[in-house]
DNA sequence: AGTATACTCCGGTTCTCCACTGGGGTTTGC
DNA sequence: GCAAACCCCAGTGGAGAACCGGAGTATACT
């Protein structure tokens, strides 16, 4: 059994990712005023399983990409500008992906060598993606789109 | 519970898509002479659990990726020239993606709209990458690795 | 000081998919 | 007719995703 021995391209994006983005996209306005959310309100409005959402933000704390305030008034608030914290920030260490060795590596055969560098071609496109877009980026997309809601009476 | 509800991005890449490669690449070189190649022998030359691939070969025949010879003496081949499939048509039919909703869906927040354009981009980079390689690249790639191991007498 | 409000840590549960195995059946060449 | 091949279908077992729950700990407010 194999069991995803070889480089197994993190490029999955699940609703896990999904739900931290969410999450750190509800932040991001409060970031100027420093004012911390609490996850339930984070849950409730984004519509996201608050004890789940609680595992993913204890993540995202151990990576730094967000401080937490305990007690009572706590919560959660960006570590850093909206704009120094990119999408592949959030989702690489979500999803996970720099525990396994390089992918540079050496497959066993020829074949599984050009079908391993076919791979990383693959993951270093989907993370260009990733890298190039801020959680800013995606606060003013929004606002972009919640205009163009309006104008249609949505 | 969720599970996958929403696009679930089939960007992820398994030993799956890599074994169905390995058979297309041994399949390749005998396309010109009509020769079918058996399950057992593109196993054992690639490493790869037999009646696994037997399943992999089946969803590749109906997708019309490659034509079977039943019977004594039979086996499979390529069911067109090995520059006229892409990664993409191989991948797409092992991974199974084409059976959702189109990605250019609606979502039910603005938040979580932006995140599925953002995805929608992170796929279209990862199909654009395995559409421009066919497999007869990647078999002459093989050959020029291989030139380089023997000048390197490894 | 006491209490309510939050986060923190740890464990368990269910579901889904991947990777793989096995048992039959059918077609074909010799 | 028989062996060699594909064909179909039904499992198994592990890993991870997506949760739920409880006990503990820190903090603000009174």
């Amino acid at each position: 059994m194999r069991y995803r021995s070889l480089p197994a391209l993190p490029v999955d994006l699940s609703s896990k990712s999904e739900y931290a983005l969410l999450a750190l996209l509800e932040l991001s306005p409060h970031y100027a005023s420093g004012e911390p959310l609490q996850i339930r309100q984070i849950a409730s409005q984004q519509n996201i399983p608050d004890r789940y959402l609680e595992q993913l933000l204890a993540t995202l704390r151990r990576a730094g990409l967000v401080k937490s305030q305990r007690g009572a008034r706590g919560g959660y608030l960006l570590a850093r500008d909206p704009w120094k914290i990119t999408l592949y920030d959030v989702v690489s260490c979500i999803e996970g992906f720099e525990g396994q060795p390089d992918p540079t590596q050496v497959a066993d055969t020829p074949e599984a060598q050009v079908i391993q560098n076919v791979w990383g071609e693959v993951r270093q496109a989907a993370e260009g993606v990733l890298q190039k877009h801020t959680l800013q980026d995606l606060v003013e997309q929004r606002n972009a789109q919640q205009q163009v809601d309006i104008m249609y009476y949505i």
